[in-house]
DNA sequence: AAAATAAGTCAACATGACTGACATAAACGA
DNA sequence: TCGTTTATGTCAGTCATGTTGACTTATTTT
């Protein structure tokens, strides 16, 4: 995988210089809020794509890929989890999930009972293993995530927040705040950027 | 896809309270950032997941999907990009690439020539149908985020643009910052919040 | 007892990514 | 001038993760 050279953007800023004069049919300080819409679009493409790379290699060295951090970190916050729940709340069909839940189980990061209310019902719950791993995989993603809210400043906490929430749809914007609201705390001692 | 339901997640909830007394070594106040970093990293998949699942329907009656909407996206934005530009930009290989683009630019998407000054290289281009669709396409993600910002408070954009910005890995920070602020603007009437 | 439901499995397919190899045209540098 | 490097394109195969449809078993509900 390439690196961005410093000469490659140059030349795409030089050439657009020279090649936009046909394009735009408006002055650049026009539409400043329509360029900070995108803008943040594309910010928030990149972000994520970092924010999800993080865990990767340690995946990857166990043979496991994101689908398998996904059901492994809900399954730790929410310990007890029905099979339907999980579904649920990743938007997958149970085929999909079979084929990743069944790899965690079988690897003995994931344990799962029958339920005593209702026996059709699986339960899910992480094995201590698991927990380990839900630890380990999440620990970058929550530095990159504390560092980004330094950056935001003294109540960008509250901002960002906000924008997230919003972010999602309102159809299921009250769902998922409860779904957070719920989850099971970390165990691990408390974070601080360096 | 069925619906979370209140039966689902209270269940949870009861159910939380019924077995997490066997995990919780510390009492819930204890871990309140750590709970809000994690909260955020789920707060980022959730809503990440509904901005990229806005533009699918229409792609997918084109018999496109998300890939292509990347693609067209940034030539959209960065007319006259060279084809290593976007294997830079998108970090993916000419293989994957070159199956996505070739159909944008046979179904009339793009338009590709030569260099002048490198022959080589395919310079690309959107076409004016490609134009309109990538303005079909982000349309409502910029709903979406214009929205969420509006949420975000009086000074929240800023933070959520330092947050995201931030988010990008350091070693890429500059470069994205650079490619955003010399990307074409859209020539759409800004889209105000109703 | 019949119908509905929770989960599990089989099978095939799609999307979008990867690796490796090879080819052609163009540019570069000795 | 010529050998080497580079930009792009293509072929081929593989993989991860998602989908659809169908079917099964055990359990719960009506």
């Amino acid at each position: 995988m390439t690196d961005i050279n410093d000469h490659s953007l140059s030349a795409l800023k030089s050439r657009r210089a020279n090649r936009d004069r046909g394009f735009d049919d408006e002055p650049r300080v026009k539409a400043a809020s329509d360029s900070d819409l995108i803008g943040m679009a594309e910010m928030l493409f990149f972000a994520y794509r970092d924010f999800i790379s993080d865990p990767d290699t340690d995946l990857s060295a166990l043979g496991f890929g994101r689908a398998h951090h996904r059901v492994l970190h809900f399954v730790n916050r929410h310990p007890g989890l029905r099979v339907a729940d999980l579904l649920d709340i990743l938007k997958i069909t149970k085929q999909s999930l079979g084929r990743v839940l069944k790899q965690l189980i079988d690897q003995g990061y994931i344990a799962q009972e029958a339920g005593q209310a209702d026996r059709r019902e699986r339960l899910l719950y992480p094995t201590e293993r698991g927990r380990a791993l839900a630890e380990r995989l999440i620990t970058p993603q929550l530095e990159r995530i504390a560092r980004a809210l330094q950056a935001a400043g003294a109540n960008g906490d509250q901002a960002v927040r906000d924008f997230l929430q919003t972010m999602v749809g309102s159809s299921e914007r009250a769902r998922v705040a409860d779904l957070i609201a719920h989850g099971r705390e970390r165990n691990a001692k408390r974070w601080t950027p360096s």
